[in-house]
DNA sequence: TCCAATATGTTATGTTATTACGTGCGTTGC
DNA sequence: GCAACGCACGTAATAACATAACATATTGGA
């Protein structure tokens, strides 16, 4: 799992779906992934979930649970996708990917005092970023 | 906005969601409150999702984006629901829900020196609860 | 080569959420 | 009283998101 990108062998299906992520501006959904890949022969949904499904768990990919979405990894060499946080900006939908090695260690602690042990962890804040929150 | 729950006059059907949902052990579904609450006349999700809305509104219940679901809160009159975090067992389905002052703070401030206004916030955790995890 | 694992293709279906439109009902201001 | 309004409600249709089930193809060892 969570391997530097150049080092995975993606399959035919897999590289179409992360090439489209990694080039695009703002979270896709499954389907506008489904839409853009008809012309490479793309029928299905099945076909983007799967290959979503995995690069999700080569830690190339994240999901957006809060908009539905996926994003590729900004950091997808670094390992410590255990408790990304992401602020999704409501006006131009970019996404910035924070990943704060306290916070992750605060909300684990808080967790183990509630008697839980976290197996993944969903953190997304809506909001404005900076640029849009000026115009 | 967030009131105590006996303050708020509810409409029959939102009365009708809230009690089905504080009565739940676990996060239910709109699709589940409809179903149980077909007896009571509801025939379409509508009915549901228009009732779930204010009831968020009014702060007496939460959505939990990771698993489509939604939860009576815990703590209806405490007004700080701003950044609240849910601990969700994936074994027995409960909720733990989390309320960490130092937390919020924390992960605003760090929107904050991402350039980042945030205006809502979802922090969900899965894993496994005390007993569950023993048994 | 043969086997097993993995990836793919396809159809159908299940689940979650919203749009669009119309009705009823209580309140406010005239 | 009674328009005008806001708001909850009812209903049908459909959009959007996700998976099940089954068949076929490809790949990479033993």
């Amino acid at each position: 799992m969570t391997a530097p990108a150049e080092a995975l062998k993606l399959t035919k299906n897999q590289t179409l779906v992360y090439r489209t992520l990694k080039s695009a501006e703002e979270p896709l959904s499954a389907y506008s992934i489904l839409d853009q890949l008809r012309d490479e022969g793309f029928r299905a949904p099945l076909q983007v979930y799967r290959a979503l499904e995995k690069l999700i768990e080569f830690g190339l990919i994240h999901r957006l649970e809060s908009i539905n979405s996926f994003v590729a990894c900004r950091h997808p060499d670094c390992g410590t996708h255990e408790m990304a946080a992401f602020a999704i900006c409501e006006s131009c939908n970019r996404v910035i990917e924070i990943n704060d090695a306290a916070m992750a260690g605060h909300l684990a602690s808080l967790a183990r005092n509630n008697g839980f042990s976290v197996s993944h962890s969903t953190i997304e804040l809506r909001g404005l970023c900076d640029t849009c929150r000026v115009h």
